[in-house]
DNA sequence: ATGATTTTTTGATCTAGGTCAAAAATCATT
DNA sequence: AATGATTTTTGACCTAGATCAAAAAATCAT
């Protein structure tokens, strides 16, 4: 986790102090409900080992936004960042490991380190670019062309994921996305 | 612009200074491409008054990404942040007034202004916000919804909008749009 | 291991919206 | 105001992918 604040900003001895003791290391099993829609977001969870998605429900069905691997943090973006309620679930589709961070630390952290709101304008920046790739992604028209640009993106997870997740990460059915595997 | 900085964080009288000093006005008549996908983007540009769009180029087709309107700041995100290409163009969709800032400024600024990486979290905070928001919003599979949901995010400007820039950033054709519009 | 549950595949049919084409309306320029 | 260019609308037809349904395969719990 230490090393990638490192990817943005260079770390201090009492930062990095401050920022370990503040984590906690946690275990999740596959299929845990890591953050439930119903409830402000509170925590951010670095993944260490293993695979959780952010998803939405509409019509009693789930629409998963997007899949987060390992080395990224998770959390309910609109939710933690304005700690007001959103659509979003977090669940974890292997067992996963990762480190967790409150709010109430972060801020701490925002108050007593600088280099932290520039760890987050930075980390943030990073962050918008996926965001904007994905809505660029999601202009393609074909079923095959969506799942093809999902492999990309995915490239080292994307076997890892269940079929209806991904089918409800790129807006086709099930049957569509199982007869597109099937070809070639 | 100053007004918008402060939703934000307080500004100091320098902050205001420098602010005001670094930033020029232009103005720029209906369909002028303010940035080009073939330079890198070192300007970003707080609308004043009119309208403009990001869009991308697909098969010699325009995709709108997302319009811009008064009050908001426009830039090809990753070009500007990371200083490097991208697929990104702006144009007007009217004549535009807007305040210009170079990314050489912003640097100054964000050296000499401890603040300003606050504004920048903060505020890409609600950008972060509406780019989900977006995407959540490309999973309707129905015409008419994508359609509903862009009358309500773009409420006071949508009838500022032509069809064909619309349906590219809805991602469906004129035709359909058009036939959706004729009903009720 | 074994039966139960869940996930994936395969098949048959249907439909929303795409494509192509041409007319109508709107806009811009002299 | 007139002319040409661009945008929008309307019509006829077609296709990719949705829906419904049921079999096959994989995964899970005891």
């Amino acid at each position: 986790m230490l090393q990638h604040f490192e990817k943005y900003i260079k770390l201090s001895a009492p930062l990095k102090d401050e920022l370990t003791k503040r984590v906690t290391l946690k275990t999740f099993k596959k299929g845990h409900l890591v953050h439930n829609a119903d409830k402000v977001c509170t925590k951010s969870y670095f993944i260490q080992k293993g695979l959780m998605r952010l998803y939405s429900i509409k019509d009693g069905k789930e629409i998963t936004a997007f899949f987060c691997a390992e080395n990224e943090w998770v959390n309910s973006p609109n939710s933690f960042i304005q700690q007001q309620l959103d659509i979003y679930y977090i669940d974890t589709i292997e067992a996963t490991e990762c480190y967790c961070l409150n709010v109430g630390d972060l801020v701490y952290l925002f108050e007593h380190f600088p280099e932290m709101e520039q760890y987050a304008r930075l980390s943030m920046g990073t962050n918008l670019a996926y965001y904007l790739e994905r809505i660029s992604s999601m202009h393609f028209t074909r079923a095959t062309e969506k799942y093809q640009h999902f492999c990309k993106t995915y490239q080292d997870v994307h076997h890892r994921i269940p079929l209806g997740m991904v089918s409800s990460y790129l807006g086709i059915t099930q049957e569509t996305l199982s007869r597109i595997r099937a070809e070639k």
